[in-house]
DNA sequence: GAATTTCTGTAGCAAAAATTACAGTCATCA
DNA sequence: TGATGACTGTAATTTTTGCTACAGAAATTC
């Protein structure tokens, strides 16, 4: 029996401590670079009693045991004809869909990168981390999660963030309030929308400042905005992936929050405690 | 330099003994085996003095730190990444965040297939696929944009799809309509929402099926749930990157397509009529 | 064949790893 | 609100490992 079938076998009595040490004994990679249970124990950010007390819940005498179990098996499997090295149980199958889709997503991250305009991305995120401002989003019908994830993450850094609701009976009021200091984040792939268009014009002739999120072929609203950052959205299925537009978002992020660090850390540490110390928020 | 081209340069200065010990440094699968010293001197059938003037020899401190040398020389070559990450051009501004992030999300990719079990994950496709269950999502306060996302897109290729409020409110009324035909799908990551788990738990007990989706520590759902995918999500800022876990979902609605490509397609077909055709919907 | 050099293992010691015992923390339930 | 029980880490203890010093063995040279 293999430790990985053991593990399955006892994964409803594992505590969650214990749980973060899992993957540490899956990844083949992982295991072999781990020699001692000290290294392993500050790896996954537990401590060395946990693990034995894992050990022992797997039905092993203690650490090493499990260790060698876990070696003899990784060694097992290598010496097998070196036509696959490669680690994987059985039926490592290069076709299947989510190795496909893979190939597609880091292609997608590389095309997106290559066509990225690195000054343009950090003037845009120094206009984002600008307090001062305040930050409208909308997204499409496929791209509204991605613009309410940059919306979430926004606000964790910073404040005056908000999300345009889909439904076009709240747009006069929002656009009556836009003026120079404001930031129109516009999210539209194709099927372009047409609404985003006329709303980006609207917001344009109030000098809103306008960044807008498309597809490797553009949205007709590129001609009025400021920033344009272009993503990469094919993927093997008869729809686009947002894999490209998603990870543009989480490293605007990351920037902002190095631009300012401090204030980033101050709110973010302020927002854990909210969170943690009163329980108000579903604990 | 590899420990194996060491030691071909100094092949020539090994004595009697030390030779004996060099078949061991060259297969892999005996590498892996021999973790400590002593054990690869018995082994080898020398002492392990010997052994340690090997290893000086070679240009190491001790033995510890040829040890480790081979084993990250092992590490990297089972690793083979599924998909790199193209290298930009020199002197492309390798240190800009853009690039750090992009390797990370192509690491976390690769790492989440790399611990993904194909079987399972066919499993699920082919629940998700069923068009006799009722699809619930629910996300927490950082997942609930890949939630919607995902329930977006299995709208697309199947009917019966309903995200659940975030606030708790609802909850009574759909545990009520939970039966044994009723698949829960919950993202929960760390800070893992302990409302989660009593959700969980009173779908189980109604005979739902649930699927988890989760980080590499493992949410506590865990142990309640019939299937659970999980995500790397290290990003290099703080907190987490939803690359991984976009790149799971999406993997998923293209399988679910792969399974039963007619009905999809009809659906898809069916549904771009109603967008286009009536433009009835904001065009 | 004796002296010298080189090689190799034994024994003891210091350092680190593995284990145990225990105590603090946290959540649960009366 | 306080008692109970489960979980997890700290600290002390035991075991193993890695290393050094030294001495016996083998080979080489004169």
């Amino acid at each position: 029996m293999l430790v990985r079938d053991l593990v399955d076998a006892h994964k409803t009595e594992f505590t969650a401590a214990e749980r973060r040490v899992i993957p540490f004994l899956r990844d083949d990679s992982l295991v072999i670079e781990l020699q001692s249970i000290t290294k392993l124990a500050s790896a996954a950010e537990v401590s060395t009693p946990t693990i034995i007390r894992l050990a022992r819940k797997l039905g092993f005498d203690g650490f090493p045991a499990l260790q060698s179990a876990i070696r003899a098996e990784l060694a097992e499997r290598i010496k097998q004809p070196l036509a696959k090295l490669e680690a994987q149980p059985p039926g490592d199958r290069d076709d299947h869909i989510v190795n496909q889709f893979a190939h597609k997503t880091v292609e997608n991250v590389n095309q997106t990168i290559s066509q990225l305009d690195f000054d343009k991305f950090d003037e845009a995120a120094a206009l984002f981390a600008d307090h001062s401002l305040s930050l409208k989003l909308i997204g499409g019908r496929l791209t509204s999660p991605v613009a309410e994830h940059f919306a979430n993450h926004l606000h964790i850094v910073r404040p005056d963030v908000s999300v345009l609701s889909g439904s076009q009976n709240s747009w006069p009021q929002a656009i009556l309030d836009m003026n120079a200091q404001t930031v129109l984040i516009l999210f539209d792939i194709r099927r372009y929308e047409r609404k985003f268009e006329r709303l980006a014009q609207l917001a344009a002739a109030r000098e809103a400042r306008i960044v807008l999120f498309t597809d490797q072929w553009g949205s007709p609203i590129e001609n009025v905005s400021d920033f344009c950052f272009r993503a990469m959205v094919q993927a093997p299925s008869s729809w686009d992936s947002m894999g490209a537009l998603n990870f543009l978002v989480e490293a605007f992020v990351a920037q902002i929050q190095r631009i300012a660090p401090e204030q980033a850390a101050q709110r973010i540490a302020e927002m854990e405690r909210l969170i943690g110390d009163t329980g108000m928020f579903d604990r």
